[in-house]
DNA sequence: TTGATAGTGAACCATATGGTTCACTGTAAA
DNA sequence: TTTACAGTGAACCATATGGTTCACTATCAA
């Protein structure tokens, strides 16, 4: 139905690694630069790099370079696809667990109306 | 501070692939086996079976097998950490977007003062 | 002008991923 | 009792991922 499959690939990707993960949170605090990131992870400034890329690429992440210094901030609001594609399927999760419950309390009830009957 | 972050690489990394998002859904309607999902999906058993079984990982989705098929059906709802996590983060970028929507409300506002004052 | 600093890109490495084929087991059906 | 069917596991393949080092560019500061 839906055809934005390829960016949720890349938003859901994204979101699969805790160090990435760890990187949106930062920014949720506040603005850092690379060198802050990499820092703050204990990691290589060549692989926050490419953190920051992916998470970009997502646009989860914008960046900008002013002078020699990176700035990365939180990016367009694209958590917004994420959500709704969970948030659509939780629901028909839930009314197919709230179906199983409603089928498993109707046999209960059968069951009850039926050991009464039988006595 | 949290502690599932495996939890939650490993329910993302599920998400981010296409034909796992269409097991999922298809999964919404009705349970499955595996040589269903296989031609559906138009894949090798050997393949959807691989499928199926990062699902099951992710506890997305639960398995049995009963003589010499095995039935897929949704699995305890571990979407809702997924979603949790989304949705907190959401609200903080929200937040974010919100003060900075605010931020560049006043300067406009201070800017019209200006432009005033200084006619 | 000379260092130090921030980031970048290429190359490399180990491991994971998404898929296949092929050989096999167990179950159902004729 | 054969034969067909559903699934499984091992081996393999190409590509992606998460990380590194190293060499390089650009910019800021003394």
């Amino acid at each position: 139905m839906v055809h934005y499959q390829t960016r949720l690939d890349t938003t859901f990707a994204a979101l699969s690694d805790v160090t990435r993960r760890g990187v949106l949170e930062q920014l949720g605090g506040s603005d850092a630069s690379i060198t802050d990131l990499a820092q703050r992870f204990d990691m290589t400034l060549t692989g926050m790099k490419k953190h920051v890329s992916v998470l970009e690429q997502a646009g989860l992440v914008t960046t900008e370079k002013i002078g020699r210094v990176r700035t990365c901030k939180l990016g367009p609001r694209q958590l917004e696809e994420a959500a709704a594609w969970i948030e659509q399927h939780r629901q028909l999760w839930s009314a197919r667990f709230d179906a199983l419950d409603e089928i498993v309390e109707n046999l209960n009830r059968k069951e009850k109306g039926n050991a009464r009957s039988r006595k």
